[in-house]
DNA sequence: GTTCCGCATGAATCGATAG
DNA sequence: ACTATCGATTCATGCGGAA
C-alpha cells in the first residue's frame, strides 16, 4: 500500500476548494489562534474570528467524508482580563453550516506555559471540539485503550490466581498467552480528558501540539490507507505522524518557511507538492511535483 | 467572630430578592443540569434553560460584592448525539447582563460515570465559569499552593544536599524548622485545571461535588469573615464547608428534604432559617428563628 | 489495630421497545 | 414521527466485614 502526502502552499481558504468531496477521513488542525503568533500569520483580531474562519469550515464540510471526524483544536484567549467568547460563537455558527457538535475533549498540558498574574492562574487546558456530519461515523475505540486505574495492583493478583489454578500455564507460551488474555481484561477505555505534556521541541521551529495529539485521534478515527488533512499546518506534525502510521495525509501552509521545511523533512514515500509558484505552472495546469 | 449561617426555603429566583445588593463575596453553585435530577427538581429542558436561568443570574449579579466573584460549576449533557449548547449561550447571555467571563476552569473527575457507547467515551470533567462584576476582584491565591509536581523527589534531593552542609540541623528542631523552611519553597501556584474525585455517597444523601470543590474556591476568593452564597444548596456541602472555614454562608434550597437535612446537620454557631412555612409567619414579617 | 477483599453506587448515554 | 421508559454497558471509590 502505497502511502501520499500532499502538501500544498498557499491560503487554506483557497487551496481547500482544489480537494474534492467527501475525500476525506479525519481533520486535525490547530488554526493560529487569534492575535497570536502575529509574526507568521498575521494575527486574526478576536472580533473578526468567526467570521474569518467560517469559509474555512465550509470548505472542510464539503471535502469531509460522512463518516468522517472534524477535530479542531483551539482555545479562546484572554482580552481584557476576560475570556473572548469567539470560540463559543463559532461553535453556534458551524452548527448552522450543518455541523454536529458531538463532543468536547479537554487537553490537559501537564506542562502548562509558565507565568504569574494577579488576576488568573496558569491556562493548562485546551479544546478539542469534535464535529461531525452524521450522527454516525468511523470510531475505532479500542486503539486508545489505556491501562485501568489500579492496574499493576488488581493484576498481580489476578496473576496470583491464576497461577493457583493452572500450573500448566508455567510452562512456556501458555504463560505468556495468559498474561496477554488479563492484560486485555486489565484495559479500559479512556475518558474525555487527555493528558499530555507539551513536548519541548528540540529542533528550531516550535509545533502547537505534541505528536500524542494527533497521533491519539488519528488512532480513534481512521484506519491504515484512510486520509488526513491538516489544513494549517504549521510545522507539520499532523503529517508527520499520519505518514508514520501509513495514512494519507493532505497539509496546507501559507507560510513559505514552514512549507519548506516540512517539504525537506518528509522523506521517502510520496511526497507531492502543489507549489503556485513553481516553475512549471503555465505548462502543467494542477502543477503538480513528486518527489521520491 | 460570630459566623452565620442563613437558611431559606423556597425557590431561589424569589427568594434572593430578600438579600441585599452587594452583600456576597463569593457565589459557589451547581444548579440542577438540563434534564438531570428530574425525582427531586422539575428537570429543566435543554431548551428553556437559558431563559430559565436569566432571572437568577440577574439577581446573583445585584447581590454580588463589586469585588465578588461567581462561579458556576456546569456541564451541558448529550442530546441526540450531539453536545446541547445551552451553556454556550448562557454565557454569551450573561455576558450582556453585565457579567464578566472572566475564566474557565476544569474540574477534571478522575472518577467519572462508566459506561460505553459507540460514539463517544465517558465524560469525565466539568465546567466551573468564573464570573466576575468588575475586572478587579478580590483572590488569594496562595491560600491554594500546592506541592510541586516531582515534590518527592525534589525534596529528598535538597534534604540531602542540606545535611551535607549542616550536620547541626539533625538536633531537635531545628531539623523540623528545616523541612518547613524547603516545603514552602517547594510550593507552586495551582493550573486552571482541578484534580478531584467525585465523593461516592457515604451517607444517605449525595453530594453533586465533592467537599474539596467549593473548599479551593472559597480559599481562593474570600476570607475569613466574608460572605459564601449557594442559591442550589442541595446537600450543603458548600455551606457545610464555608462554616468550618470560618465564612458565613447563604443556603437556598427548594426541596424540603433537601432543606431540613442541612438544618439537621449544620450544628452549633448561628443558624439562621428562613421558613415560609412557619408558625411565626403573620407575627414576624422576616420569619426568623435561630438554632444555637 | 491493620490490611485486604467484596460490593454497591453514581450530574451518563445509547438503542430498543412501547404508547 | 415523536416522546417516555428501561436495560445494558462500565469503572473509580469508599464502605463494611473478614482475616
Amino acid at each position: 500500500m502505497e502511502i501520499r502526502t500532499d502538501l500544498y502552499f498557499g491560503d487554506c481558504k483557497e487551496e481547500l476548494k482544489k480537494i474534492p468531496d467527501d475525500s476525506v477521513d479525519l481533520i486535525f488542525t490547530s488554526p493560529p489562534y487569534a492575535d497570536q503568533r502575529k509574526n507568521t500569520y498575521g494575527g486574526i483580531p478576536p472580533k473578526e474570528y468567526v467570521n474569518w474562519f467560517l469559509p474555512i469550515s465550509e470548505q472542510l464540510y464539503r471535502i469531509l467524508k460522512p463518516t468522517g471526524t472534524f477535530v479542531l483544536n483551539i482555545k479562546e484567549r484572554v482580552v481584557n482580563g476576560e475570556r473572548s467568547t469567539y470560540v463559543l460563537e463559532l461553535i453556534l455558527e458551524m452548527k448552522k453550516q450543518g455541523w454536529l457538535w458531538t463532543e468536547e475533549y479537554i487537553w490537559h498540558k501537564k506542562n502548562s506555559y509558565p507565568g504569574k498574574w494577579p488576576n488568573r492562574f496558569r491556562d493548562a487546558w485546551e479544546r478539542l471540539l469534535q464535529f461531525n456530519k452524521q450522527k454516525k461515523f468511523n470510531m475505532y475505540q479500542e486503539e486508545v485503550m489505556v491501562p485501568m486505574g489500579d492496574w499493576a495492583k488488581t493484576r498481580l493478583k489476578r496473576l496470583s490466581e491464576t497461577d493457583k489454578k493452572r500450573d500448566e500455564s508455567k510452562v512456556g507460551s501458555g504463560f505468556g498467552k495468559n498474561i496477554s488474555n488479563w492484560l486485555e481484561r486489565e484495559m479500559a477505555y479512556p475518558t474525555n480528558v487527555i493528558h499530555l505534556a507539551t513536548e519541548c521541541n528540540n529542533k528550531n521551529h516550535s509545533a502547537a501540539f505534541p505528536e500524542g495529539l494527533p497521533e491519539w485521534f488519528i488512532k480513534l478515527f481512521t484506519k491504515e490507507g484512510d486520509t488526513v488533512l491538516d489544513p494549517f499546518m504549521g510545522s507539520g506534525t499532523t503529517n508527520i505522524v499520519a505518514k508514520r502510521m501509513y495514512r494519507n495525509s493532505i497539509g496546507i501552509e501559507i507560510v513559505k518557511e514552514y512549507f519548506d521545511m516540512v517539504k525537506t523533512e518528509m522523506q521517502p514515500t510520496e511526497l507531492i507538492l502543489f507549489e503556485p509558484n513553481s516553475n512549471y505552472e503555465k505548462t502543467e495546469p494542477k502543477r503538480r511535483k513528486t518527489i521520491r
